[in-house]
DNA sequence: CGCTCAGTTGAAGCATTTCAATTCTTGTGG
DNA sequence: CCACAAGAATTGAAATGCTTCAACTGAGCG
């Protein structure tokens, strides 16, 4: 069940204020009139709402101007793998329009502002804007990377490898999109999806993170969090901090 | 370091002996054509080849057309985890030929053939072919796909049901591009390699494995593998048996 | 025949899960 | 401002699944 909700008017990609951020590489002005002309509208949503779903033929794509949401996937018992987490400049719903229907559902974890794209009009950008095919290509190869990591993690990283590097990894591309002030990030969400997301158990989750913050490599208040070593974290979690982050926004 | 040697002479993709798999999707002359033209040439393979290397720049992006190879990633202290299999049809490289460079390695299993495409002419792909550029971005989406219930599969299912999972997957992609006679596939590889997808231990894996074939789901004899009762064996794995399958070849 | 690599096995140890309470937070109504 | 409810986090203990260690067996090959 759909439980967001629409919500459109004029908006003007060209001032969108996501583009401020310095990761976002600069559109050019067809670029911009593209992106404009396709756009359909503006979804805004409460949280814990239900974007896009498993099975469901999406007529839409998205991307997410404002708040977190994350992808997952579930087995019939219940069971639910967290397979990543969406911020603002993450486009949603690719794989589901290029395959027919989604193979994993979307939920939000805060209100959130996406902007929408009719699925039918894909084709028509391939045809005609190509640097904005290439752009949405280049999107689904990084979060390939993404995904790839991840299933090192699940299958050779154990849990505090795991905890370590997923939460670096969500520290920098929340600060990545202005997230991050004085160190400290927000995360909104539980340590249950946590769990959902490193294939642990939520106690197991719990015992983990007090590890980290044990040691010192995490510290949480009131539910920011805080890094204080970097290089520190990024070293038990075998995480390689050289990746490039500049990316294009649709 | 490459062990891959290069081996070049003329081609028609339009005959490419692959194309009769009718899991393919039928390409127009046009599509062949541009597919022609963008070819640069062959690679020959031995056995346990490396064809990409993770944090190498790839000049080449490639069409498998003969023989198994996998993708994988690795931790400094020797830890890898194997995140995909390739069969004939499908392409490697094009996340590293978006981003620059490759996020993981790729090595062959068995002597292989693979199509290469300069990387360099991807762009103009997605200026003058826009069905091929789509079909690419299908393409990665349909690996997105993949990666999400392996994914799954590492957090959430348990030894068996996931070695069940990986099997039948294996099984029915081979199924797919004509490596099973009468309901047997030879695959290509050890337990080991098994072991470095499914996230375990070489030993749990052997034992989970015999566990499959003593229920009677899975049966072994030199080397070649059958699956009785493939509904049987998807039940255990909670696996989707209605997925579409087929597929554009580039 | 003997080497090597892959597969197999049992036993001990450890990581992670499960179960079952508690405690802490946050928001709400009195 | 306090009391209370509901969700989230925390904790200890017992049970399980998986890994590691250390042999041993079997098949293919020169």
């Amino acid at each position: 069940m759909l439980t967001a909700t629409p919500f459109s008017y004029e908006v003007q990609c060209s001032r969108c204020p996501l583009r401020t951020c310095e990761v976002f590489q600069p559109a050019t002005d067809d670029e911009l009139a593209s992106i404009s002309t396709l756009k359909a509208g503006e979804l805004r949503t409460g949280p814990a709402s239900t974007v896009l779903q498993e099975g469901i033929p999406s007529d839409q794509l998205f991307t997410l101007l404002e708040g977190w949401a994350f992808r997952y996937k579930s087995l019939d018992d219940g069971r639910r793998q967290i397979t990543s987490f969406a911020l603002p400049g993450d486009f949603l719903g690719i794989q589901g329009s290029m395959q027919g229907e989604m193979d994993h559902s979307v939920e939000t974890l805060t209100p959130a502002v996406l902007c929408s794209f009719p699925r039918k009009r894909v084709w028509e950008l391939f045809q005609k804007a190509p640097s904005l095919a290439f752009d949405i290509t280049w999107l689904s190869a990084r979060h390939e990377s993404m995904l790839n990591e991840h299933l090192l993690s699940l299958g050779r990283r154990n849990a505090v490898e795991c905890a370590a590097y997923y939460l670096l990894h969500l520290y920098l591309r929340a600060d990545d999109v202005g997230l991050v002030t004085e160190g400290k990030v927000r995360f909104p969400f539980t340590q249950d999806h946590l769990a959902d997301a490193l294939g642990l158990s939520l106690v197991h989750t719990n015992k983990t993170l007090k590890r980290l913050s044990e040691r010192g490599l995490v510290q949480w208040e009131h539910g920011w969090c805080f890094i204080p070593d970097v290089a520190a974290l990024a070293d038990i979690a075998k995480f390689d901090l050289e990746q490039p982050r500049t990316r294009p926004l649709l």
